[in-house]
DNA sequence: TATTGTTATACTCTATAACTATA
DNA sequence: TATAGTTATAGAGTATAACAATA
């Protein structure tokens, strides 16, 4: 038993899976926020806004199901987006009881320079690998969480 | 413009690292904590533990530095562990500002079982990856930490 | 009766400043 | 002067219960 720590084995710890994904998802949010920090958007912000671009008149509800959101924690949040102008509430079509979220005049803008920055910030995390490295980690991270876990 | 979003667009957030890295992580630590729930040991306990099981003598601040701790928010955890008599603080051999970090006897029992089930819990949650999309999933997820990012 | 959005609230996680004792 | 550990505290993130309006 050594008496003083020296070198930290670490071997372990870097066979879990959910130590390495911690580790990694630190590094990529670390760099997303430096990066987005010019848009003052957060991760969810951004991704609530992304959808909300690709998918016009979507609902909180829809947001929560596709973001892993609880929806009390969502309305402040739209709150600020609301009072920023970046987005807008309106009624929603054939359901009284949701409201359909648009984005607001002028914030595509806005949003697709943010989209643009969050390729560019990949781009540095995953810039020692290549394309196809880069490919076959998306698609094993899909396939971690895309899978019923029965 | 749709009126009514039934199939929601998630291409653009599907090709960024970020949001796969985030939502495998969820999979992977909902995983965990189920896994993990008969030792009630959270993701971060069982690190603390698995790194002093590793390399006993080490200190809260190597400790805090590989798990990306800050010393505030490590002392309430070590405390609770020294609580529940899975490890002691004894002196360290060389600096009496710094505390040597040790499981307590009989500790290592449980620890080892851990690791164990640990094991198990991402063998369910890669149940459905070849043993080489295992390997290069983790290859791939270290290469993304541990470069530095310059 | 079930669902959408909301309020209030609590609990966990993370972050900062300041202190002590040692180096 | 700098570092290890600690205290107190504040902020962000996440959780549940309960309500009004609508389905």
């Amino acid at each position: 038993m050594p008496e003083v720590v020296d070198q930290i084995d670490t071997s372990v710890l870097e066979q879990l899976l959910g130590y390495n994904a911690r580790r990694a998802s630190l590094a990529v949010i670390g760099q997303f926020l430096e990066d987005m920090a010019e848009f003052n958007l957060r991760p969810v912000e951004f991704s609530v806004l992304t959808l909300i671009a690709s998918n016009p008149g979507i609902t909180a509800r829809q947001l929560c199901q596709q973001l892993a959101l609880l929806p009390p924690n969502l309305v402040g949040l739209l709150n600020a987006l609301v009072k920023r102008d970046l987005i807008r509430r309106e009624p929603h079509a054939s359901d009284r009881r949701a409201t359909a979220l648009h984005l607001a005049c002028g914030a595509d803008k806005l949003v697709k320079k943010a989209q643009s920055r969050a390729l560019q910030s990949d781009e540095k995390v995953l810039g020692h690998l290549t394309a196809a490295e880069r490919q076959t980690l998306i698609a094993l991270l899909k396939k971690v969480y895309a899978t019923p876990q029965l």
